[in-house]
DNA sequence: TATATTATATACCAGTCGTTATGAAAGTTG
DNA sequence: CAACTTTCATAACGACTGGTATATAATATA
């Protein structure tokens, strides 16, 4: 196991010792993130991988450690960038203005058609078989902080009286974790836009209170 | 490709020509469905199933075509067996007990220390990779027929008075099977009863209607 | 008993998996 | 120019993948 090389910082500021690398760190990475995003952690082979970020497997071995190190990587990536509306939905000041940005948020993430379709958490999480075990417990742990950010936010939301009384905010947090899995699942079946729009909609009508 | 055997009939009733087979044909199949069930198609290798089966690759592909055949037969066993809950949900005389059914259906599927976690339909559609595109579709397609089921039921529903009449049958179909994967992620990834029963009071406290 | 038919067990196939050894190429530094 | 260091491309590694060829064992039929 190789210690991290810091590739995420742009490589460029100062000049190395030896033959500098032929591709950017960053944009390869980004390719992986795209071939883990559609084709899970096991069904994403080192050839898919290596063909899409355009480097031999020796450089992506030299630059990312190896596999697991890559997807770990990749899903930083994912986070810091196509899961940004998690954050943006829990800044919203009532309940309803958290499942508001939160479902359509995800909305828009999982119909962009620059994306692959589904959420790589539910992906990973999923399609985890076997030896991969690391990989899936690492989502898994990313997934449960997600839900308890979620819970923390909607029992603040009951003490301001966003809620109705006999509101369970543990049971509403599952709730917006489970209609944003279904979308998930759903977009990856094929559901067009307009589906997913139903969705939401009619969840947000069922949402109780302000 | 072999013609189909039949082999969903119990073989002992007339006696055979040739060397008679030393296992049973359905115990196997079961074996296989709870391989599959446990780590999705491309995950789960011939070795896993035969081992699971107690038969050697020979037998298996003699009783059962090949891979892929042997999956749809244990998809066909999976829908028989295990998702008998649905059918049993669309029976109820109200809109209310479809999904009250259905939710509580799919509790206990989810939650029977028997089976694996989770959903072999969610799994399969989610994980399947590259070449295995046809057990996708066939996944798919049976994802797609449930929720044409669902959404006739509610159509009637509305039209026998069970909800307002701003109601969205089609939303509502997509939020019953929504959240149903929902609790198939949510059970995949661990989370306890107790969990999941709370995200199906909640869910059946926002359902409007009678 | 002899023959036909089917199932079994062993070993093997070509291909792919993630990973790495090897040597040449391309830079910086003396 | 000659070290030195790092990356590059090629090729290979052992392990595993789904799928079979072959030979033997077990039954029914003649």
């Amino acid at each position: 196991m190789k210690v991290d090389t810091g590739a995420s910082a742009d490589s460029q500021a100062v000049p190395h010792k030896g033959r500098p690398r032929e591709f950017c760190v960053d944009a390869a990475l980004a390719a992986a993130l795209r071939v883990f995003w559609s084709k899970g952690y096991e069904g994403a082979s080192m050839a898919d991988l290596t063909e899409a970020m355009g480097i031999t497997k020796p450089s992506l071995y030299a630059a990312f450690g190896n596999k697991e190190a890559l997807f770990n990587k990749a899903l930083d990536l994912y986070e810091r960038e196509k899961l940004d509306y998690m954050q943006a939905a829990l800044a919203a000041p009532t309940a309803r203005g958290v499942a508001e940005r939160l479902m359509r948020g995800a909305l828009d993430m999982y119909t962009c058609p620059e994306n692959p379709n589904g959420c790589l958490g539910v992906i990973a999480s999923v399609a985890c078989g076997a030896e991969a075990e690391c990989i899936r417990q690492a989502v898994l742990e990313r997934g449960a902080a997600a839900k308890r950010a979620m819970l923390d936010r909607l029992v603040r939301a009951k003490e301001e009286g966003d809620f109705p009384e006999d509101t369970d905010p543990e049971g509403l947090a599952a709730f917006l974790m489970a209609v944003n899995q279904g979308m998930s699942v759903q977009a990856g079946a094929g559901a067009t836009r307009a589906e997913l729009e139903r969705l939401v909609e009619t969840s947000l009508k069922l949402w109780p209170g302000r």
